[in-house]
Parts: C-alpha cells; sequence; structure tokens
DNA sequence: CTATATCCTACTAATTTGATAGAATATATG
DNA sequence: CATATATTCTATCAAATTAGTAGGATATAG
C-alpha cells in the first residue's frame, strides 16, 4: 500500500494535470477540492517542487503549476519520491539498492530472480502508467 | 517493500519447500540456516501455521512441515499474511477492501481504474510465482 | 525424568507516519 | 506603502507499526 502522502501527491498531481498550462493552482484550492489536510498538503507540494515534478510563484495569486508535461511524468515516479523503492526486497532494488541484512551470500541468493521478476511486473505498469492516464 | 517477517518467512518456506515430505525442520534448524533471529521466526513459523500453510509436531524430534505442495503457495499468499493488501489503495484491494478516508465519491474517483491495473500487474506476477519457482 | 520442541502472550525500543504550528519571505493590488 | 494572500522552511508531536525479546506453558522422544 501507498502512504497517503503519496496517495495526496497523486491527487494532487492529477489536479494540477487537468490544469496544466493553466493558471497557478493554490495550496487551499487543491486541499479543498481534493480534500486534503491543507498544511500537509503543503509541504507534500513542497517536495514535488524540489524533486522539480511543479514549480511555485509565492505571493498573492501565486501557487503551482506542473513542470513537465502529464504524460511524461509516472505513477513509478511519484512513488519513489515519497514511499521509495518499487522492488519487494532491498537487494533487487535499480534505484534504492541495499544489499539485505541477514543475507548470507547474495551471489548464491535463491529469492533475487524471482523477486526481479516481481519488481518487474509492479514496475512496468507503474512507469507506463502517467499523470494523463489519469484524465 | 516487504516487511522483515515476510521476508523470513519466505525464506523459512523456501526452506521446508526443498524438504516437502522429508523430515521436520525445527525453528532452531531453519533459524541457523537461513540466518533469522530464533524468537522471531517462533512466532513467524506459529502464524504460518495459523494460516495453514504448515504444520508442526511438538517434543523433541519434533518440527515444521509444508502442509500444500511447493506449488500451491505463490508469494502473493505470504505476502497477504504477513503484509497485507498487494493493492497500492484499500479501494482497489481484492481481499482487503476498505474506502479510503479522503474519498469524496468512490464511483467519481479517477484513481480506482489506473490503479486497479496496477493492482494486476503486482497481483498477477505474485500469484504466478509460487514457492517451487524458488527451488 | 530430562532435554528438546512448539505454543502463546506480553512487552519494548526505535522508527515511521500523518499530521500541526509558527515564523520568514515574496508579491499582487488598492 | 499597507495588507492580504501565498509559498518556504523547520520543528514538534501523538499514534501506529516494526522488529524484535522474554518467559512460562505444554507436548513428546528417549
Amino acid at each position: 500500500m501507498m502512504s497517503m502522502k503519496c496517495k495526496y501527491a497523486m491527487k494532487a498531481l492529477i489536479k494540477l494535470s487537468a490544469n496544466y498550462q493553466g493558471d497557478y493552482l493554490s495550496t487551499s484550492e487543491i486541499a479543498k477540492s481534493e480534500n486534503i489536510p491543507k498544511k500537509f498538503l503543503e509541504q507534500i507540494l513542497l517536495e514535488l517542487k524540489h524533486a522539480k515534478l511543479v514549480n511555485s510563484k509565492q505571493g498573492s495569486k501565486g501557487g503551482y503549476y506542473l513542470l513537465q508535461s502529464p504524460n511524461e511524468i509516472s505513477v513509478a515516479d511519484v512513488y519513489r519520491i515519497f514511499d521509495g523503492a518499487i522492488s519487494l526486497l532491498p537487494c533487487v532494488s535499480l534505484n534504492f539498492y541495499e544489499k539485505c541484512d541477514d543475507c548470507v551470500d547474495e551471489t548464491t541468493c535463491t529469492m533475487k530472480r524471482e523477486f526481479i521478476k516481481i519488481r518487474e511486473g509492479a514496475r512496468v505498469v507503474m512507469s507506463k502508467t502517467s499523470l494523463s492516464s489519469f484524465l
């Protein structure tokens, strides 16, 4: 399951996608229409800005807008920002590789091969689902 | 990512699969060869027993054995016991359905359709990967 | 009787999650 | 220039979850 944070980010990004190349959308507007706690959404949008998915303008009439086209941003991209690895095991992650603490010998591990296939099942569909898929 | 508990369960079940229709395997034996904290593994094997994946015999020379054939137990089965839903959103889960707290109207939710596809991507590969795939 | 197992429940420390709070900064507009 | 409206940034916090430990009860082979 994805975290609330990641789900809220998805909903906010879909809203921003629907408004792509339109006006700025403020945190308050998004929070209200998407039913997301405003102060929490503020943090989320800031993280999305640091990840270069959105940009913003401060001050009156300011707000956020999508920096890339909706079909260039995938669910996989968003998931990785907030929830990290898509894979079920750290040792088979493409973007967040780590050795398993309990692993005796990674070269003879019987788990890796199958968990790479499982990662691919999830990764492929999450990568091909873009924000434009939701419009 | 799966929890340590689920990973340990997978490793224990693979070990029990390799020994399918053989002798009892004790917690100590599995804990040692798989590098899993013994008391923690005890709990895990007990949960697997309650889930009817394994059976046990108490006392000296006792231990655990696989109750079903290795190709009848999938990664999806094990994941659901320890980590719950495979889906990314509760509202698209087949086995752990729950309404999203923040959802305004589930019938018009733009997220569901695509997250069902994502669930299927993960579910299909996790369901077709059985314990025998690891042998 | 004893050593070796499982069975079961309770507990705990550390981390993560889902927020809230408040001050600083920027800007459109009257 | 004052004000209202925004974003920016950091700190804090309660609740839940995770990854174990501990210990006693029960069962059984020898």
